[in-house]
DNA sequence: TTCTTAATGGCAAACGTTTGCATTCTCTGA
DNA sequence: TCAGAGAATGCAAACGTTTGCCATTAAGAA
């Protein structure tokens, strides 16, 4: 039906592998074939058949990317989506194609990828993710399939190609922030401990207020499933604590809007009687108000590298597995002020 | 390298074509065979090779999704993630997968299509956008390529599938809405003015307010781009008109929530001063301090319905083509309230 | 003029499937 | 016992490329 590389071939009278030599621009044929070839081609409205090509280099020139467990709250996020913008854009540039995960549940998505490598749909792959007891990856080391994630391996991390911020370090600035801030009681709103993301925050916050020889009682550490009827359970139980925090520590942007509107609404006042820091500086930290004290993450450059450093992977360059850490850096907005400016509530 | 169905066929002793058949669970072959091939599969770990499978059977079973212009704003706006988000699932139901485009210039993505189109690479592809002068949607109906858009289409509405709301609609009982509550000093900030969405909306809003006798001067109209530097200078040019209004419709959640943090600074306060309304109901609105009252567009939905008609189309069902519109309901929070009760600021 | 060699292009196999048609096998009924 | 029917399976071509190797041509050297 549409026209094909034979097609040419026989309008133009050479053979089928000289126009495909045409195509890829080898040196073996003369300019002047491939001048004829090529006026040819555009006169018939050629166009390469890409699933022909694939079948005999074994290559799609595709990347899968792998979605964490609710795409529902991924999605939502905007710190997804600057992920995945980062990585189109890599993508772009080096004329790959993304092919993503469409399931909804950890089942759903493992037989995604399971389609993908198998069905040989994508030549590596992209976790959006790391957690603990993910079958993903195990399945991807198995079969010794290109991928690279995206946060710390919770194992074998020199062995695993991953992109990330430091956020041990990450969390250590922020403590010593709101430290030097004048803050001593400090509320800490983590996210989902499966995620190596949370634990390494929460231990770089750990190492922080110990250094400072800051003791902070264990209901001052909280984590916050994304919802936010959650949000406001967990900013009354902060509010009860016998001395309650004068600062909080929230795990991103999106659920620091909806602690905001919780303190909102018990009438805390922001940042007059509560500071508030967050993560990813996402442009919903911009917009709410007041604008947020964030850590920008550099997401878009966390997608980027992650994309780049797969693309390198399969160029087969690699020997070693490298890892690509992202500085992160507090940006500065109207959300924490020093503790002894604070409104005395009593 | 990989097993392939010659591989299981020898090892079972039969030939290629039954190990086909038995995958696509032919009735011509035995259930004793079907048993037997399917021990040989297992036990070979083998997996369909889809690039075989597309070659023979010319169709992909997957979907290419066109990104507008800037993916770099679509990817932030939730209202784009849930379009996402419920494209994939419908996918995911009919087993499709999902491509898209990385370009991030209208020249760029036109590329991607041509490549996803010509390159046979998808079977069908979803248009996130309804614009005018543009070059995706002649090039897709000139070729036959089955399609469907999300918005409606700028011309030729009857040959063309899309999915949308009935914005002329939404943007008239919007504007009801706030005739209801007392207001008839009422802005309107609108969307870049080449997409449907923005011109259908602002039809209805005009047509509302005529219908009710309200003459508003055109200084109370106003186009935001996605910018929130845009939203400072918008609303000081809305405060500084004669009668300056006391209620706003804003396009969408994002940049209703930039308009809130200009008003802020201008130290109108919401919705004493002035109320505010926007379209979308994203996560956004429910976050915003004070929640927004918006429209919800059910953009999920949205999402899911384009998916669902273009599987429909390429099943090869459909001889006319259908559109479905997704009804829109105001969802009243709490950034709306009468007019007489508001503060006079005088 | 003849031989050598470099440049150019063609042949055909291969990639992993699907599918129309042909073949083989197993019954059934006379 | 055998023709014939129907069920089960196999054969081989086709899908659109790429690529190793061979064939042809032309040019240059002797």
């Amino acid at each position: 039906m549409s026209v094909t590389i034979k097609d040419v071939a026989k309008q133009a009278n050479v053979a089928p592998s000289t126009v495909s030599r045409v195509l890829s621009d080898s040196p073996r044929i003369s300019e002047k074939t491939k001048r004829k070839v090529r006026k040819v081609m555009d006169d018939m409205g050629y166009h390469l058949n890409f699933s022909g090509r694939v079948l005999v280099q074994q290559s799609t020139q595709t990347i899968g990317i792998v979605m964490k467990k609710s795409s529902s709250h991924s999605f939502d996020n905007p710190f997804f989506a600057e992920l995945l913008r980062g990585i189109s854009a890599s993508c772009h540039k080096h004329d790959y194609s993304i092919n993503i995960t469409t399931g909804d549940s950890e089942e759903a998505i493992f037989r995604d990828v399971i389609k993908m490598v198998q069905g040989k749909r994508v030549d590596g792959v992209i976790v959006l993710y790391s957690k603990e007891d993910d079958q993903v990856v195990p399945y991807l080391r198995e079969r010794d399939f290109p991928f690279v994630m995206i946060g710390k391996p919770p194992a074998d991390s020199n062995d695993i190609t991953y992109v990330d911020n430091d956020n041990v370090e990450a969390a250590k600035e922020v403590a010593e922030f709101l430290i030097r801030l004048g803050h001593n009681r400090i509320g800490y709103i983590g996210g989902d401990s499966h995620f190596e993301v949370t634990t390494a925050r929460l231990a770089g916050f750990r190492q922080a207020i110990a250094a400072h020889d800051i003791e902070l009682p264990e209901d001052l550490f909280k984590n916050i499933q994304f919802d936010s009827g959650d949000a406001k359970k967990i900013v009354s139980e902060l509010l009860e604590v016998e001395h309650p925090p004068t600062a909080l520590i929230v795990t991103d942007d999106f659920n620091a809007l909806a602690v905001m509107l919780a303190l909102h609404e018990k009438n805390v006042r922001i940042p007059e009687e509560m500071s508030i820091i967050s993560f990813n500086n996402t442009i919903i930290s911009r917009l709410a108000n007041p604008p947020l004290t964030t850590v920008d993450t550099q997401s878009y450059q966390l997608g980027y590298e992650s994309a780049d450093c797969l693309v390198e992977l399969l160029r087969g360059g690699e020997v070693f597995k490298k890892s690509v850490i992202v500085p992160t850096v507090i940006v500065e907005r109207e959300s924490c002020i020093a503790e002894q400016t604070m409104l005395n509530k009593k």
